[in-house]
DNA sequence: TTCGCGTTAATTGTCTGACATTTATGAGGG
DNA sequence: CCCTCATAAATGTCAGACAATTAACGCGAA
């Protein structure tokens, strides 16, 4: 049944059209976190389609992650819960493919990372806990290493930032700009640091440290910025 | 044949494992935007599997916008580009997706959207053009129309604010933050705005133009935190 | 009773071969 | 020169089969 699609368009790619008929399914409810979807006979059946076409649906939607699939007799396709997790991980890899692929330039990506950053620079002030700070110290003591490739500072870097924006307690704007952070990863890789800008940058985060235990914001709004300048600068060098 | 798979870990799911492969080789470079993958026929005896898992495969790429296909004699599964709108699509679905399915209460939301889009007040002054502002004029006059719906005065909104960040000159930037705008909209579509809330709105919204036109990015600051607030009264009534 | 164990059924994962559909290309005739 | 038609290559779809996995059931033994 269910095949008189309203739509009259070209109906090119019936796997599309089921997979996103299932997925307007889970947008709108009718499916939920960890219900089960039928089984692939029975959605054939269903959609008036092959098994074949229905799995290529349902491979689509994994591929979002919307669902997992388990074998077994009481296997099937289930609707995953979206964790932030998840989509962070997927924000991050699409972030990635996004900046490798089309050449942006590390001066772009470092502008669009501060100022994302920068926003959350109040909130963090304000909600920051201990274990924040702890965190943001462990990684500067990290950072201090002499040592540390530029691969593993720049790694060091990443989580430190990870931290800050962690402060702000508010799960969407850290999922966003984790993301975010990350996947302007492999521009910062390239960017070979001499000892003399570690050491601005290590002390800039203390400086910011500092500024988020006593919770003023506008001080870390401003050591950003420094922050900002001083990468450039590394960047251009 | 390469079934070789260095991996000698649980080989369940073969067309992720193939998809992930040519996904790497994409990656890293060895296929680029418009390159032609090897015919499925191809690829299944490359990889030794059968065509079905071949496809399976691909439809995990193209659900990921990597590939895209077509049918007839030069036709096969083509590399994408990578586009800036591409990407902005795919995240703002997952950014919708995330936010419906979990729950997240509108001051969260509202809090990480004006957060974000602060971090623009300065660039957005520095680098704003003409147009920007014919834009956002052009949506506060649609708002000023009093028969507009809740859901269209939102939408008008959404655009207000799209063209705030595109007014920062930094694709990277503006992607991020007009998924992230739009992926909270229907949380915001669900606001019912008294006419009073909206003549705040639009004056605030006024008085944001005003600023990027005189570039005082400090000033425009002050005033997204107005809006935030006033729309999180919006919201809390 | 309860534990252990094989059987069974349900379900996804994979393969094979076939046919349908789309599309560029080239040959042939007017 | 242009139109038409056959051809080939590729994706899209289908049907049927078998393999692998896993929970649940039933049954016998301790």
């Amino acid at each position: 049944m269910s095949d008189n699609s309203s739509s009259p368009e070209k109906h090119t790619d019936l796997s599309a059209d089921i997979a996103e008929r299932i997925r307007q399914d889970i947008l709108n409810g009718s499916l939920v976190a960890d219900d089960r979807l039928p089984s692939e006979s029975e959605l054939s059946e269903a959609h008036g389609v092959s098994r074949a076409t229905v799995r290529e649906a349902l491979k689509r939607l994994a591929a979002q992650s919307l669902i997992r699939t388990k074998r077994g007799a009481t296997g099937g396709a289930f609707v995953n819960r979206q964790t932030f997790e998840d989509a962070y991980a997927q924000m991050a890899s699409t972030a990635k493919l996004l900046i490798t692929l089309n050449e942006v330039d590390i001066a772009t990506a470092c502008q669009a990372r501060f100022a994302l950053e920068r926003g959350c620079a109040r909130l963090a002030a304000k909600n920051r806990q201990e274990h924040h700070l702890d965190a943001m110290r462990h990684e500067i003591d990290r950072q201090k290493d002499p040592e540390l490739s530029d691969e593993d500072f720049c790694a060091s870097d990443v989580a430190f930032h990870r931290a800050l924006v962690d402060a702000t307690g508010n799960p969407v704007l850290s999922w966003q700009l984790a993301a975010a952070v990350e996947g302007i990863e492999p521009l910062m890789n390239m960017l070979t640091y001499r000892q003399r800008d570690r050491d601005a940058v290590i002390s800039l985060h203390e400086a910011m440290v500092d500024a988020l235990e006593a919770r003023v914001g506008s001080r870390l709004e401003i050591l950003m910025d420094y922050l900002r300048d001083q990468t450039l600068r590394t960047a251009l060098s």
